[in-house]
DNA sequence: ACACCTTTCGTGTACGAACACGAAATTACA
DNA sequence: TGTAATTTCGTGTTCGTACACGAAAGGTGT
């Protein structure tokens, strides 16, 4: 392999001279800087990332911020795994990773995590920005320190984070459309159930909604949309009655698509009212979701590759700090399809 | 953090003592070993393998044994760029990758591509095992010479590969069948249409065949599977004129399933003989087979991750290199659904 | 008590790159 | 020409680990 000291040899100078070069420091004139940079070319040298990271002891720390879990089943759990996978390989590089939290559905705690986030001084961070005024209005404390940022789950668009990690949430709902559309009977209605707990992340949810009327609009079988809203999810008795009341006037609706990972009260309640002739769709392969998937209420999910973002978010503000190479801007996951069938292979 | 001096201070030794104990050479008193992996052990301390590669000038090569590509919509072109990418990644920490290729329709020079990696001494090896009974005559070269071996996409058993990595054949083969069935109308008959030029992978696609065959033997709509085989596949004139007569003489067939990459051979086809009410479906999602899913003749894809494939094969082979730690001995990858809504999403 | 061997462990150097330090070379100006 | 200022660049140390070498301690036999 060829290393520093071969090229100083070549060049007929010191190991510091062509350091120098290569990180382009002053102190060196133009003829030998010339002269080094031609033989770094022609003998195609790069710098070996190990001894470099080794020699200056530069630590890299990166911040997360991201919503508190309480169970492990939630689905904020997966894109820490991912995080954690990729901490693992970049620890022994210099890089520490320190976690910020907050609650998903208070505000206040997402802004005061935010700025101790800023104040504890990393060097990068990556924020799941479920508050979109409350991001918009901190966000300068991050771009006066100059920290860069990326985002992971929730597309915030207009600010200079270098990247997005997530999905393309409208072509996520849109597919939802294929899905339901694939496994409905010829003249049905269809029905969105929004469950409304989840009010931070409303974004994504009012995109999968638009993308899944969308495909039925051009579809040839205009299938007629309904959609109602379901607010206390911890009184599942209520849901029941709220769903078997609508479903009994409704009475052509044949299936049904919540556009959140929710999807697995609405199969609880499609059990206890005795509707499993309904066809189900949703979001996240989060356990509580797959368990119903197996058992054939829900028909189909579609995965966000949880994992992946926090996995590739972390991976991508590593490269971008060891070679400050700018990543894409719109770094799309993929939009995977998840049925009984392909479950236990992801 | 914790270095291998911090450990020695600690015990009262020198490092090269730590050092000793931590690679388990001999030199070592029973009581001071015991006593240094007691304090490595609660200050939890890693080796850092930056340093430690560093300093072990050991460099490692991976040999990969894959099947040559001429055109770059190949297959094969796939886990290549996995290959690539992985080997970014650590050719740093100083992994060589030595490239060996064979011709997927001639076993000969599988045989002689194989023996050229076994004589060239690497460290480990990735291999694509087409071909089985040559696979299972010279695996003893490698191991008469302990070098590790995973094996990718085609799943070999009885061997001591350290891994496989692939799909699960069959099960994806079901899972088409479902997808195939949820898109076709009621009481159809569907084709198995063979493409008999790549007799080197017959194993995973007559897997694939089985599952397929398997979801409608447990389907509650029996349909009826008829299967052909096509042979010269230069030659789309002859395909056509199979393919139409075939189908006029069961005019019940209304979906046709295509257990291999060469589903778009089959599609240009259907074109030709204006069929495109016939539902198709196929595997893997490369650039010819993309084009024939984004105009509707393909219904849809199953993917096998090519790229991982060799991604996670390298970086499988990297860590095993690494830490000796043994992988899981099947490591399947996800079995995706490719449509024409999440193609674009990949 | 002496020579000799074995076990145990400490020292020193190397890996490739980063960077502080200061030596040597060059230039500026009186 | 002498002196100071400035530019240019080589040396030495450091990071955490690996490993060769050999010193010290302990044991055995005569």
């Amino acid at each position: 392999m060829n290393s520093i000291k071969d090229i100083a040899l070549k060049a007929k100078v010191s190991t510091g001279t062509v350091d120098r070069v290569i990180h382009n420091r002053p102190g060196v004139s133009e003829k030998t800087k010339k002269k080094i940079l031609k033989i770094i070319k022609e003998s195609n040298y790069t710098v070996n990332t190990v001894a470099s990271l080794l020699a200056s002891k530069k630590t890299y720390t990166i911040a997360t911020l991201l919503p508190k879990t309480k169970e492990s089943s939630d689905f904020w759990e997966t894109p820490k795994q991912g995080i954690e996978k990729a901490f693992i390989e970049i620890k022994d590089l210099g890089f520490k990773i320190k976690i910020f939290e907050f609650d998903q559905f208070n505000s206040d705690s997402y802004v005061s995590a935010f700025k101790e986030m800023v104040n504890s001084e990393p060097n990068a961070v990556l924020i799941a920005p479920t508050f979109k005024m409350e991001t918009l209005k901190n966000i300068s404390l991050l771009e006066d320190k100059e920290i860069p940022y990326v985002f992971i789950n929730t597309e915030t668009e207009g600010l200079n984070n270098i990247s997005f990690i997530g999905q393309k949430s409208k072509q996520a709902g849109f597919l939802a459309g294929k899905l339901l559309n694939w496994v409905l009977p010829k003249k049905s209605e269809v029905l969105i159930v929004e469950i409304r707990k989840n009010i931070s992340n409303y974004t994504a949810i009012n995109n999968r909604i638009e993308g899944f009327k969308d495909f039925f609009q051009h579809s040839e079988k205009a299938i007629n949309i309904k959609r109602i809203s379901i607010h206390n999810i911890e009184d599942q008795e209520t849901i029941n009655l709220q769903l078997k009341e609508y479903l009994n006037q409704h009475p052509t609706i044949k299936g049904i698509f919540v556009p959140s990972s929710k999807v697995s009260i609405i199969a609880k309640s499609i059990i206890d009212i005795k509707r499993e002739d309904l066809e189900l769709g949703g979001f996240d392969s989060i356990s509580e979701n797959i368990k119903y998937l197996k058992n054939g209420i829900v028909d189909f999910l579609i995965s966000q590759k949880a994992e992946q973002q926090g996995y590739d978010g972390i991976k991508l503000l590593f490269n971008y700090l060891i070679n400050k190479k700018a990543p894409v801007k719109n770094y799309y996951l993929p939009i995977e399809i998840v049925l009984k069938e392909n479950v236990d292979y992801l």
